[in-house]
DNA sequence: ATAAGCACGC
DNA sequence: GACGTACGTGCTTATA
């Protein structure tokens, strides 16, 4: 849709140059660079053996796998030119973020694991008094059979697909008021992951060489062409409860001549809807700098921007993220928690007030049909087999991956782009300030002081102008002495 | 080893 | 009547 590349004009690639780039990257397994040692080494980029493990093995001389099985293959489904100059220029940039590493400030975190411990301890007592047996709390089977067996906290539970009792949080947080175990035990769950996924296993995880952590980031996971992260996964470090802001905390700049800066796209995926789907009133809420969550609680529930109320704009929030993901009145109304006949009126208003939205995602399915696959502003393909299906239930999740890989994939375009061309200009203006993870919309950086201003504009100046789009695009950014703080 | 269930992020 | 909001990673438990 799309036609614009902005990449700079020196770092498009041949398939010869891709292949040389392949060849000087792959082999260098991301241990050698950080001095791990261990068993599991794994190559540095996996992107290319993964693509092409159904077509060459891996002995095979790579420039001809690349010029003989991959090309046709890139050329066969247009994917060429997202490949060339997107996913192979990116390569290097993604090994320079992950040989950089972040610091971690770990004397916080010692202190606060006790804390947890203690936490934890004090509940688990609590929890089995309460409960007035023995048993693992940590076990979702114990869980269920001591709640709904012997408490009889309701007489209707909800079961898993495998038949087991339903503990999960949404369950518990319904069932809060009819037994003073259960918020017990929510927070019991969300004290012992902290610890045991960021408090304890992140410091361990510190290299030994240069006391940084090390994430990898992976290409070809993902199918919608986001990024994913592991090894440990940066992506997913916690932000929401004011105990897990305490790990984001840790996360601090190489020293006191740098600060971190974050960089986020504001309500990109939105911005994106708004582009592809054209519609007036969506542009319109954009082009107007207005709060997009406001604007569509006034539209859906036929009030003027300034009555919409907090729980207006919440309800809209959660509506406006179920029009990316794919909605149905039923999830739309366990969310809200509301009958389903109001759920349905509002995803009802919701398409007459956004029309253009509602043929895009008409229009996106039929392409689908028709096509088997969807794509991204880039050119990305998503393919989808069961789009066709005769069961509704596999056809109805096809069709939501027609409407959110568009979306999604675009977005992981742009961030992609921005990456590229970010990366480029630091290496050209000699800065010694470093791009060190990213986020799905947010990168953040090692900013050395004396450069904060320079890049703060060459930031902005970048991820806005990735992929051309007529809806405005806007960041936020920020500054401070750790992750949290530049958030 | 593998799967299930859960919780963290966007 | 069932299904029921996208994309991930990683932890613990339970079972093979």
């Amino acid at each position: 849709m799309i036609a614009h590349y902005l990449i700079e004009p020196d770092l498009r690639h041949n398939m010869d140059f891709l292949a040389e780039t392949y060849l000087r990257y792959r082999p260098v397994p991301i241990e050698s660079l950080i001095g791990k040692k261990g068993k599991n080494q794994r190559s540095l980029r996996t992107v290319i053996p993964a693509l092409l493990k159904d077509y060459a093995c891996e002995d095979a001389d790579v420039t001809l796998q690349l010029k003989e099985v991959f090309e046709p293959m890139l050329k066969e489904t247009g994917t060429m030119d997202l490949f060339a100059r997107i996913e192979m220029p990116l390569v290097p940039v993604l090994v320079s973020m992950e040989a950089e590493g972040i610091k971690l400030e770990t004397t916080a975190l010692k202190e606060f694991s006790s804390e947890l411990h203690e936490g934890i301890s004090r509940l688990d007592a609590e929890i089995k008094e309460l409960a007035g047996v023995e048993f693992n709390i940590a076990s979702p089977k114990q869980l269920g059979e001591v709640l709904f067996e012997k408490l009889k906290v309701t007489d209707k539970p909800k079961l898993t697909k495998t038949r087991q009792y339903s503990t999960g949080e949404d369950v518990l947080l319904r069932l809060a008021e009819k037994h003073p175990i259960i918020n017990k035990i929510l927070d019991y769950r969300s004290l012992a992951k902290l610890k045991s996924t960021y408090v304890d296993a992140l410091p361990k995880l510190i290299n030994q060489r240069d006391r940084r952590i090390h994430t990898s980031y992976n290409q070809a996971v993902a199918a919608t062409g986001r990024l994913s992260s592991n090894n440990p996964n940066l992506q997913n470090i916690p932000i929401r409860t004011p105990k897990g802001r305490e790990i984001r905390k840790a996360f601090v700049p190489r020293n006191n001549d740098y600060t971190l800066l974050a960089a986020d796209y504001s309500q990109i995926e939105l911005r994106i809807i708004a582009e592809l789907s054209e519609d007036a009133n969506l542009i319109e809420t954009f082009v107007s700098g207005q709060d997009v969550h406001t604007a569509t609680a006034a539209r859906i529930f036929g009030v003027s921007p300034d009555l919409v109320t907090t729980d207006m704009r919440r309800s809209a929030k959660t509506v406006n993220f179920g029009i990316v993901y794919g909605i149905s009145a039923f999830g739309l109304s366990e969310r809200l928690n509301i009958p389903r006949k109001e759920a349905a009126d509002i995803i009802a208003q919701y398409f007459a007030k956004y029309p253009g939205v509602k043929s895009y995602m008409d229009h996106t399915i039929d392409f689908a049909r028709k096509h088997g696959y969807v794509e991204t502003m880039m050119g990305r393909r998503r393919y989808l087999r069961d789009i066709n299906s005769s069961n509704a239930t596999v056809r109805g999740y096809a069709e939501r991956n027609a409407i959110n890989a568009p979306v999604q994939g675009s977005s992981a375009d742009m961030i992609k782009i921005a990456m590229i061309n970010i990366h480029e200009s630091i290496r050209r203006e000699g800065m010694n300030s470093k791009m060190l993870l990213q986020v799905h919309d947010e990168l953040v950086f090692d900013a050395h002081k004396n450069e904060l201003d320079l890049l703060r504009e060459m930031v902005e100046e970048k991820m806005c102008s990735a992929i051309p789009m007529s809806v405005p695009v806007v960041i936020h950014m920020n500054t401070g002495d750790n992750w949290l703080e530049a958030h």
